[in-house]
DNA sequence: TACTATTATTTTAACATTAAACTATTTCCT
DNA sequence: AGGAAATAGTTTAATGTTAAAATAATAGTA
């Protein structure tokens, strides 16, 4: 077991799970965007180039929503993509207060470049695992995520 | 499924597999860590703290192992914990290059108070699954995490 | 219409995080 | 012994991250 504390059964297993889920994600992540050097992005820059990319053009309030980040990140994230311009800011002429991000033709140019290898990644990452094995983890952690966001 | 993407089936399979980690992953971490505010902690001075308490006095090099973060990384969380008096550097007399943390008794203090918190917080996080899917989880987090770190 | 509440974004302060360059110390090897 | 290599820690620059306060624009209501 993963924990040193000395608690029930029920606390044990807890731990256990939670210091297991905790460390797989981080080991993931960095292996999953480890080719993201490359080009210079920072993974919260490929989630955003990303979503753009999937989603279609977003303000910033609905790119913090997918990204789970808040508003103040995601105008800095914004800014950093925008001084490298991949992403161009639309203020909405109808209403103001939002911000429309879109990809820009060099933005999407990038994402649809390195876009397969991260799905590449992603398979190899969870290779270690049989296909039943991939759904049962994507269950189990639906399940635990959906939980904790209550 | 939680991926926009049009691929084989393999590879929707994992993306959709690797999104659930990353969002359970996440809404854990801040679900289990939102009592930290009331003390203003961070999660990773808690990590600290609580390594320092289960494992005893550790070298930076070896708190960065355990905590899986850089060097300058807990140069900067040990200054943090230092300015507030809840651990101690004391330079290793026997090989000067090596930084020995220990919890002073303040620390001690504080990270025997709150870590109950953090169980019962854990251990509710992890309630929405019965026991046997928990190991689970930590079965399949093992081996993917196993696989990523190489 | 005017006031209030809500919503989207930005700004600020504090801390986290990494990579890379740098310092200090020790170890290894000839 | 002496110099090269390795190791521990710090510093720096860039980016991320949050919470909270501030701005700006719109919506709702008396």
């Amino acid at each position: 077991m993963g924990t040193r504390h000395r608690g029930t059964e029920d606390e044990v297993r807890a731990l256990d799970a939670y210091i297991k889920l905790m460390r797989a994600a981080n080991s993931v992540t960095a292996r999953v965007h480890r080719h993201l050097a490359e080009e210079r992005l920072t993974i919260s820059q490929f989630g955003a180039l990303e979503a753009l990319y999937h989603l279609g053009p977003l303000c910033q309030k609905d790119l913090g929503k997918k990204l789970l980040k808040t508003d103040g990140n995601i105008t800095l994230v914004v800014d950093n993509l925008e001084k490298r311009g991949l992403v161009e800011r639309r203020r909405d002429p109808e209403d103001r207060r939002y911000v429309v991000v879109h990809l820009s033709e060099k933005g999407r140019e990038l994402i649809q470049r390195i876009f397969p290898r991260h799905v590449a990644a992603v398979v190899e990452a969870l290779s270690a695992l049989a296909p039943s094995e991939q759904q049962e983890l994507a269950r189990l952690c639906r399940i635990v995520g959906k939980r904790a966001a209550e």
